[in-house]
RNA sequence: UCCGCAGUAGCUCAAUGGCAGAGCAUCCGGCUGUUAACCGGAGGGUUGUAGGUUCGAGUCCUACCUGCGGAGCCA
């Protein structure tokens, strides 16, 4: 290949063509499409930071080079040399009226074709797909959410202390993990949450942030859910429930807000409702739970519930859909009964037989996109609670150091990136939202 | 794990129990402004698998496999 990328002075990506109107420039990138009428030529080329329309006339251009790129199949490897036009029939607003131009790599028969595809062939070549328009916006729109959220925490005082992915024993005991052998001596499992371990770190560093991969073996089989997910978990010492409350409405705030700065493209081929995302601003809602429950029964008794929720129960997705449907914003649900949550929230001192929990419910029915809480001080209180889960004591004597040593009020949550991602987008189904998703069953590519 | 739906050309789909088809993709040809371009032509099939009913099954029945949607559980 004569090609030598990076010393090609004229190189410049589409993204940057506004500033290059009138110049020559060459682009390198790969053919999205091509269109032809006779003597002209379509070439729409894409090299990761944008799409742009060619034009490609008979008589500027060798005859050898022309019929070459007649003949090029989509996803053609291509370096074009040509000068920036600004033209309001190109989609996009500019052209390359094309001069120079080589073949890098010829390529017959992709796959992935300008029509219809169904979920199964396209999540076959998810290796492919993602090179497709909508599945660039949204993981553009996933990378932004990322850098918010670490911007925001950062800014605001949190240190980023990740917490193991091998983990010895469940932080939850509830969800089913993913086990596997550790050098034949003993079995590790990988991590369902950093919870545990951000309360150690939470009480070296004050506030805290762990985030990376995260492990559900649960069978199950929703648009919600994959195997592997991106977790973000804040904890902070010496804070409750409300400066929990309080932290998680100015951080999804603060995403929106963010997403709906560097991403209006990637939102408009997304053919995202933005004045939906401009109301994710504080304060959202404080919903108790009894009240929750209480909205649950009356739509049942109105017929807008098919079944009637029963308190002390943990709400089925119907019940959640519902709940955030009537409101425009996110809606935060606190003090659950203490049956349905982890063994080391802190209960309620007026009520003991609820946890000082909150999930956050996004708007427009996405459901629970944070889990969080105030958590258990008291030694005494979190040895009953191991007992009474029938948890190993063994492998948490680490962690009931944390209460012998210390122990203060401190409270944090979780945040699930791809369910916060779909959100963001508006799209149906978070497996477009995570570039090679994990799910029941899909494993591969 | 449970409930429902679907498997037909590379892809998306059609075909009353009676000759397996269309669009896109591919290949050949045409077109100097195309916008998922268009026009003409060509090739392309073990109808998911196994069995059954029938003169005759893509179509009806049974089992299995695969996928999709939902439930439970969760972020």
């Amino acid at each position: 290949m004569s090609t030598q990328p990076t010393a090609d002075k004229s190189h410049v990506y589409i993204s940057e063509l506004a500033s290059h109107v009138g110049q020559e420039v060459t682009l390198r990138g790969w053919l999205y499409n091509l269109r032809s009428s006779g003597k002209l030529l379509f070439p729409q080329l894409r090299d990761g930071t944008g799409l742009v329309q060619c034009v490609v006339f008979k008589k500027n251009v060798p005859e050898e080079l022309f019929d070459a790129l007649k003949g090029l199949g989509q996803e053609s490897a291509l370096v074009v040399r040509g000068s920036v036009r600004a033209d309001e029939r190109a989609p996009g607003g500019f052209e390359i009226d094309v001069t120079q131009a080589e073949v890098v790599q010829s390529v017959e028969g992709y796959p992935i074709t300008p029509k219809e595809h169904g979920t199964e062939f396209l999540m076959d070549h998810r290796h492919l797909w993602l090179r497709s328009r909508r599945q660039h916006a949204i993981l553009k729109v996933r990378h932004t959410v990322v850098r918010a959220v670490r911007d925001f925490l950062d800014t605001d005082g949190f240190t980023l202390c990740d917490t193991p992915i091998l983990t010895p024993a469940a932080c939850e005991g509830t969800t089913t993990l993913f086990e596997l052998d550790y050098f034949g001596e003993e079995k590790a499992y990988l991590s369902q949450s950093g919870q545990l371990y951000n309360e150690a770190t939470a009480a070296a560093f004050g506030k805290v942030y762990c985030f990376g991969p995260t492990f559900r073996a649960e069978r199950s089989k929703t648009r919600r859910h994959l195997t592997e997910f991106w977790m973000v978990e804040p904890e902070m010492a010496y804070a409750t429930l409300d400066d929990v409350m309080n932290l998680a409405e100015r951080f999804l705030s603060a995403i929106a807000a963010r997403v709906l700065d560097e991403r209006q493209e990637e939102l408009k081929i997304l053919e995202r409702d933005t004045e939906k995302l401009e109301r994710i601003v504080p304060p959202f809602p404080r919903v108790h739970y009894d009240d929750a429950v209480k909205m649950l029964h009356d739509a049942h008794a109105k017929g807008e519930l098919e079944n009637r929720f029963e308190w002390g129960g943990d709400f089925g997705a119907p019940d959640e859909t519902y709940i955030s449907k009537q409101f425009d914003k996110p809606v935060m649900v606190h003090r659950y009964p203490a049956a349905v949550k982890a063994f080391y929230m802190a209960r309620d001192p007026e009520r003991d037989d609820l946890a000082l929990g909150v999930d956050v419910l996004a708007s427009e029915g996405y459901g629970e996109v944070i889990g969080g809480g105030e958590r258990a001080t008291s030694l005494e209180f979190l040895e009953e609670q191991l007992r009474i889960h029938e948890l190993p004591r063994e492998a948490f004597e680490w962690y009931l150091d944390l209460r012998r040593y210390g122990s203060v009020p401190h409270a944090g949550f979780g945040m699930g990136i791809e369910r916060c991602v779909t959100w963001m987008c508006g799209i149906e189904h978070v497996r477009e939202t995570i570039p090679f998703p994990r799910m029941l069953y899909r494993l591969r590519p």
